[in-house]
DNA sequence: ATAGCAATGGAGAACGTTCTACATCCCGTC
DNA sequence: GACGGGATGTAGAACGTTCTCCATTGCTAT
């Protein structure tokens, strides 16, 4: 019923308990045949060393994945990534999900450093670089999503300029020329103008600009959500001039478009084109076959589990890296009637 | 860049150590003018216990869940009602990904007890009864979407007979009579009997022959993916007699399902009905509008979330609770034509 | 021989908590 | 004025590791 110390494997391999921890660690100083002896009471015993008791020592065996949220189709992309990363490190990933609103991410970052995980990988998260830097102050961060610049921590993203350019680039080459965009604006004042849904905004409408279209850019400022992509073509579609295709910033809020605008009797694409961003598996659906902007995942969550690793391992320069996006035309998008 | 520590508060306020933890844990015997001061040092200093040591003393803060995987829209469901049950005891919930095959999930499982976490609730966990018991044996286990019988750990799930009844006599009752079903069954030999999925198969066939059509019981058996409705829907498709209707035992497949019917030029409902199982979100999207069985993954969370407040509250007996579906009709189901 | 050194093993002090004993103080009672 | 007893506070031993020293060996080179 008792846990299994060290102690325990000491005792039953006759030797001292530093001889078995250094068997565990690796260490200086360790005979073929102690190694070995202590091995067989390891595996005799059945013996597990207490995680709690290391951390107390400052060794780790986790790192963190803070989401945003578990619905986002986009996400388990990025935590494959990772694990991929530090397959054979090691390391395990735990998940925290950070809810709504900086409050609730802030008691979930925290839930995860008090876990004493060796590092953490934040996406997107919306709290002040102020905070976050103060966070990598106390464990090895990348942050994932925003374009920060930080001395402190790694930064990894794609390049949402060209994501934006490549979306209105693409409708209006269909010959769209009242393209709207949905953007995310988050409940809280003050989010981070670095974050990826400001930039998407941003670049969304100085791409308009630079295609002469700057009189038709339009934002519905609602959330990267199913409801918010709903509510976006709905406050979209009461303008004087409704607009013929939609840029949604998230494949999530896409499909929440598609949906409004099936109830609107609207037809996708024949009366409005519709792209999202992500390129998630919910893009690929043969029943959406969604237009939208591949960010590769996997790619940005390897990138982010190196970073962390490189960090633990002493790094103290910080990283910032961009990743460019393609854009996957599919059957949400045609030329305009 | 030192952490604060229990004595540095101590220090501050001028108490002993003993009196700050006292103040930390409610303990008898601290004087209000004491416990004023003391509180006071913990906030002037920013002190945060540090978890680790405590879990040296036995004391735990976090709760795990582990999913089989991210990707299922269903799972969301649970955490939230996990996460709303235990909102307000001072627990956190970590989420660690289970992954494909018993190895990997043993593994993730452990990563969880490994971070000493006060209990955890498994998700359709593919590991024997008997592993379940070793590790309920170390920490409180609830086990979700399984109908085991174990006097060690509780069990939550959904009546999966009930909702796979639900289903077949919905298709029949539209006058389908070659109603097929896609079914999951693991990569790993001696899956257990007990797993919703396994309940859900044998559920259909007991359905089919009671309504006399036990002769066109056809079961695919792939997995509950996207991937595996596609394949399921192609072995069904080549039988000498197709079926007019399909009941995937999970949205997710039932998508896959959706996808390969359209690419095989058969409109659903009218050519094909399909059916799917969990009522997740995306079995609502008005874009695919799935009919579905609804077994309010919310409140299985919550229920999960109790039993292991419970457990961890001491109580030893065990408990095993049932929750009944309702079916959804949408718009993929229609009568034969 | 003997100093010197590499190789091996162990003692014991941390790490930051909890919690059981115990010490002290203050009052009221007989 | 001694005694009992509640209220308050503290000392110090765990918890299971890691890791710095130190002790012991057995060689090698002088």
């Amino acid at each position: 019923m008792t846990r299994v110390t060290i102690a325990d494997v000491a005792l039953h391999a006759q030797v001292s308990r530093s001889a078995v921890s250094k068997v565990l660690r690796d260490a200086y100083g360790v005979s073929p045949s102690m190694r070995a002896r202590v091995l067989a009471a390891i595996d005799e015993l059945g013996y597990r060393p207490h995680v709690a008791a290391r951390a107390l020592r400052g060794h780790t065996s986790t790192l963190g994945v803070l989401l945003p949220d578990l619905r986002n189709p986009f996400f388990p992309d990025l935590v494959d990534g990772v694990v991929e990363e530090i397959a054979g490190t090691g390391y395990e990933v735990v998940i925290s999900q950070g809810g709504r609103g900086p409050a609730s991410e802030s008691r979930a970052i925290h839930a995860l450093i008090d876990q004493s995980v060796g590092g953490i990988v934040l996406v997107a998260p919306l709290s002040p670089q102020s905070d976050l830097e103060a966070i990598a102050a106390t464990v090895p961060v990348v942050v994932l999503g925003r374009h920060d610049r930080s001395p402190r921590y790694d930064a990894v993203f794609d390049d949402d300029e060209v994501g934006a350019e490549l979306v209105v680039e693409h409708l209006a080459g269909l010959g769209h020329r009242r393209i709207a965009h949905i953007a995310h604006r988050d409940s809280s004042r003050g989010e981070p103008a670095t974050l990826l849904q400001a930039i998407r905004a941003r670049a969304y409408e100085r791409a308009m600009v630079r295609l002469g279209l700057g009189e038709h850019a339009d934002i519905a400022w609602t959330t990267y959500t199913e409801e918010g992509g709903h509510k976006g073509v709905g406050e979209l579609l009461s303008r004087p001039e409704p607009p013929t295709a939609i840029f949604a910033g998230a494949d999530l809020a896409a499909i929440g478009a598609l949906a409004a605008l099936r109830e609107a009797g609207l037809a996708v694409p024949d009366d409005v084109s519709v792209a999202g961003y992500d390129n998630s598996w919910l893009a690929a659906l043969a029943h959406i076959s969604l237009t939208s902007v591949d960010q590769s995942g996997v790619t940005m969550g390897r990138t982010a589990g190196r970073l962390l690793l490189e960090r633990i391992g002493g790094r103290t320069a910080s990283a910032r890296i961009s990743i460019t996006p393609t854009l996957v035309p599919r059957r949400t998008t045609a030329a305009v009637s």
